[in-house]
DNA sequence: CTCGCGTCTGGACAACTGTCAAGTAACGTC
DNA sequence: GACGTTACTTGACAGTTGTCCAGACGCGAG
């Protein structure tokens, strides 16, 4: 029966308990072996089910696939809230961030190059785009949010639009990523003390100083001309 | 017979132009489809011969995509040489940077996700990785001569490390490509935009700010307590 | 107990994969 | 012009894939 027709059974949905303990299974397997390399025997192995339940459960392996990485990634995106809201200086973020940040590739690094697989598969198959798109812009939120508060805590601006923000600091993340699968163990430290340069650049002049700076600047023209 | 043993006919080595022509289809063939979803068959169609000759020439699938892309980008890590070089002034090197940034984006973008794709592979299949590892060293210089040329032009000091600033670049480069290749004709603007924003920010103040910066912020630290 | 529905199994299917080997055509050299 | 090497084609192989389906299991309601 299709899924999104069928009729509820009970109260609790044992119907989606079984689709999100079906897609923890599929996370593993496809954390392991990446996206292509997956069969939906695979993920079936790493469950306590046949491979026949798969398509009871989900229509095809693309639906299985983006069910699976949305429901990781709904987890993920409110990992760093802990810190933004409790750090009492820009100083504490900052360090609570760069630290969460290796963490979490030390714990997860096959969740995450999963979810880059995934997006770039989405490069070429359109199919997974709006699921990439939607996770990516939930993830841009999240770095937006921590860059806010952290110029707020450190009284200055944020010159940086929050598009560029989550690229450079995505960027940092998937070349620490790579480093540290291919066994480089001086990519989190690496990566720590990378952001530690990084987050600090997004913001603008400190504020007392952005007068006398700017005042510096035109000076500089007028010295230029 | 096993191409790396067999004996070279002639002075104009033949052989290798026929690597290089099958390297060719297998590229165009591999940047529509990703690397997972090609297969051998595919890529001889793409070309004038039938698919049993790609093992004549290669000895399997990984030694053809391997030699194709490295064949590829050692092409394009000297995209920016010329601009680097013709460049007379820090402005002028910071817009012909990241105008043939977005411009290859435009001719290349298949190229380019299919460099993703494979980095990402690279994570999952370490038989990929010396190959990546190597490619991706040549682009962190590649970006390298860039940063540093630029500083020298702004008479100014590098205030980033090579690794991040690769990184970072390449973060907004992979998600301008990702943008564009959704169909988002904003996407090349906007990265235009933010290298211009970016690429200063890798540089450290301008020198004759630099002594009365430190100044400033001395005084700040005493301020503070 | 028994019926019916929700759940799950395991096999079958056709399509596709990388690889390889046997056979054919083209080429250059003697 | 004949012969042998090189270059290339074709078909076959074994394995894997997503998908589907007929049937079996089990549980709760009547």
């Amino acid at each position: 029966m299709i899924p999104s027709t069928r009729s509820r059974r009970s109260p609790v949905d044992r119907f989606d308990e079984r689709r999100n303990e079906l897609a923890e299974s599929a996370l593993l397997t496809l954390g392991e072996l990446g996206y292509a390399r997956t069969s939906l025997r695979d993920i079936a192995k790493h469950s306590p089910y046949s491979h026949g339940v798969l398509h009871y459960y989900f229509a095809d392996k693309l639906e299985l696939v983006s069910y699976s990485v949305t429901y990781y990634k709904e987890r993920c995106v409110h990992r760093y809230d802990d810190v933004v809201q409790r750090s009492q200086s820009a100083q504490e973020l900052l360090e609570g961030f760069a630290d969460k940040l290796a963490e979490t590739i030390l714990d997860e690094a096959p969740m995450h190059r999963l979810w880059y697989d995934l997006r770039v598969e989405s490069m070429f198959d359109e199919r997974l785009r709006d699921t990439v798109l939607r996770i990516d812009q939930a993830l841009e939120d999240m770095i937006w949010r921590i860059v806010t508060r952290y110029a707020e805590l450190a009284d200055r601006e944020v010159t940086m639009d929050p598009t560029s923000a989550y690229a450079v600091f995505d960027g940092l993340f998937q070349a620490a990523l790579l480093k540290h699968v291919t066994g480089d163990p001086t990519a989190l430290p690496t990566l720590v003390g990378q952001v530690h340069q990084l987050l600090p650049r997004t913001l603008g002049p400190l504020p007392h100083e952005a007068a006398r700076e700017k005042a510096a600047r035109e000076k500089t023209v007028d010295a230029v001309r």
